[in-house]
DNA sequence: CTCCTTATACTCAAAGTAAGTATTAATGGG
DNA sequence: CCCATTAATACTTACTTTGAGTATAAGGAG
């Protein structure tokens, strides 16, 4: 880059704020749980997030600085998710608007600590997005929200925009002949948020589709874009789990098969059929026996499992959607 | 977010640059090509790229519109593939170190234009990556970088550190039990940078575990960190045309099956069985007949394909690798 | 001891995959 | 004009992976 462009990159940096915020996520028993910030006076919890200082020395580091400042919690996986800067979300700072380029991560940790303070409470992630949990069967408020859909899909102009609109609907939603995909969380949320159905449209910007009456009230607030960031998380979660041993992040030093089904559960928002998890589980090698058995609870005892920190890479990769490139030569 | 954070985060800002780059990718035969910035002085490449400007409505447009100014070319497919932002790697501006902070994306386009001018070249992406090219065989660079793992292996302090290392080494290059996996090229350059393989890292820092001579010098050199983002982009590629319709992206309007297999061997580097991809082509439902076919060419005449643009989304979720999620309920 | 609960083992059919062979239809040199 | 070459397409076979379900084992509560 030349020094030209350098400069103009400064001088453009002068408007610019980079926020890093973490979404830190554990499974307690069965049930996906996110810290939250609370806020002294608003209603709306946040992420753990700070600016990006010149202090830092990594993106990484920054936000490690910032989770540990805030919540005391260390973290152990973190993962970068994905840069956001529409100029739309933008931020007033001392006296002129400054972009807000807010950069997303997701952490997982095994255990539930720090236990809840003033400032931090571990919520169950669907308190955000009621939507997305389908273990107890399908979700009511979709009841609602799919009426909205489809009286958007309705109202659009020509017939291809309908059409459009309509393809869009049952690919995130999952309508029609197209199944529930639970790893669409971030499409399903930036559907409902271009078209006006959630509250975070109203706040940042003149109204959309839909007017402040029809929002979906169902699921609780975030600050800023931080239930953004939250469905980003989710998403990719629920993606990872599906081909990298992610979900060992979250689990104890030993545990059951259940618990770890149930984990997994947890995550996907699904259901899994046990005999087959228990199959792919055990033919992965991914878990070694400890020897040991549960105790306490009803039924006969579960034997306890460890995961093996050995094995971390060499599974052949899994699921490849391509035909297996031809072996030899 | 407080206003005291706020304007920490303002002031924090003024020794910030934020730059977006683009890889982009066509496939030109069977060969995938990407778009190179040809320097003036230097000798390295660079990628399309440029500071991100308060003018820029959201980072993609900023993005595209450093493109067209600088390559006249239209983009189609654009993702949005990682932030960098250590610290090592600033730049000098002004008279003070700002940090860079580096969003790189992807963008995919179906032909090769503008055809070469005295700006921009397409490049074969293996100039770059030679080790990652396994369409005819093993690689020749990789004998030599073998080598030089297995002796960074040996150089390790502990027989911890190097279990770990010697783990590491066969996990991103296939050695022992594990196969090669094209996926991993990020994670092969990260180390290969880490340990001072790749010339780069003497460009940057302080010189690492390995000298400037034991530097591989098969693969062209970029400016900054843009062979990190170009790695970025074939890893993120090659994952996804597994679990996504994303080579319907590079492809022109009408092709043959063959034409459409060598596209995805160029992306992946690796060759695949001729009735297994046909068949698995034929099952996804995503081409269809015109009812033409290919004219000129030796050999049989094949037919022509056009991708079902109506279809995008509706394909169940293939290859999850958990049970499938229990159905009614 | 009996029932309830959960864990674990085993079965079975259907679908998907890896790796071929066989047949068909063009081109181009002699 | 025939035949070797090249490539496309069709078919086969054994094997692995999945979805779904049933049967048995091992604890605790009453």
């Amino acid at each position: 880059m030349s020094v030209r462009t350098q400069q103009q990159a400064i001088a453009a940096s002068r408007e610019l704020a980079v926020d890093l915020s973490a979404v830190i996520v554990c499974v307690t028993g069965d049930q996906p749980q996110i810290l939250a910030i609370r806020s002294e006076n608003d209603a709306a919890d946040a992420l753990a997030s700070g600016p990006l200082e010149s202090r830092h020395r990594t993106l990484e580091a920054g936000l490690r600085s910032w989770v540990e400042s805030q919540t005391h919690q260390c973290l152990g996986y973190v993962e970068q998710l994905y840069t956001f800067g529409d100029r739309n979300r933008m931020v007033v700072g001392s006296n002129r608007r400054v972009r807000m380029l807010s950069i997303g991560y997701l952490a997982l940790v095994r255990e539930a600590r720090p236990e809840n303070t003033s400032n931090t409470v571990w919520r169950n992630w669907y308190q955000y997005f009621p939507w997305e949990d389908w273990r107890s069967g399908k979700p009511a408020v979709l009841a609602r929200i799919e009426r909205q859909l489809r009286s958007w899909v309705a109202d659009a102009e020509g017939a291809g925009d309908r059409r459009a609109r309509a393809e869009r609907v049952r690919a995130c939603f999952g309508l029609g002949n197209i199944r529930w995909s639970d790893e669409r969380v971030l499409e399903r949320y930036e559907l409902l948020y271009e078209i006006g159905l959630v509250p975070e449209t109203h706040r940042d910007r003149a109204p959309a589709w839909c007017s402040a009456d029809d929002v979906i009230k169902e699921g609780a607030l975030m600050i800023a874009d931080h239930r953004r960031v939250l469905a980003t998380a989710i998403a990719r979660l629920r993606g990872k789990i599906k081909y990298r041993p992610v979900v060992f992040e979250l689990m104890p030093p030993t545990f059951t098969f259940l618990n770890l089904q149930q984990a997994v559960e947890a995550l996907a928002g699904l259901l899994m059929h046990k005999s087959n998890f228990r199959r792919l589980v055990e033919s992965q090698g991914l878990v070694e026996d400890t020897g040991e058995v549960s105790a306490g609870a009803a039924g006969r005892p579960a034997r306890l499992l460890r995961y093996r920190h050995d094995i971390l890479l060499e599974r052949p990769v899994p699921g490849a959607r391509l035909p297996q490139a031809l072996r030899g030569k």
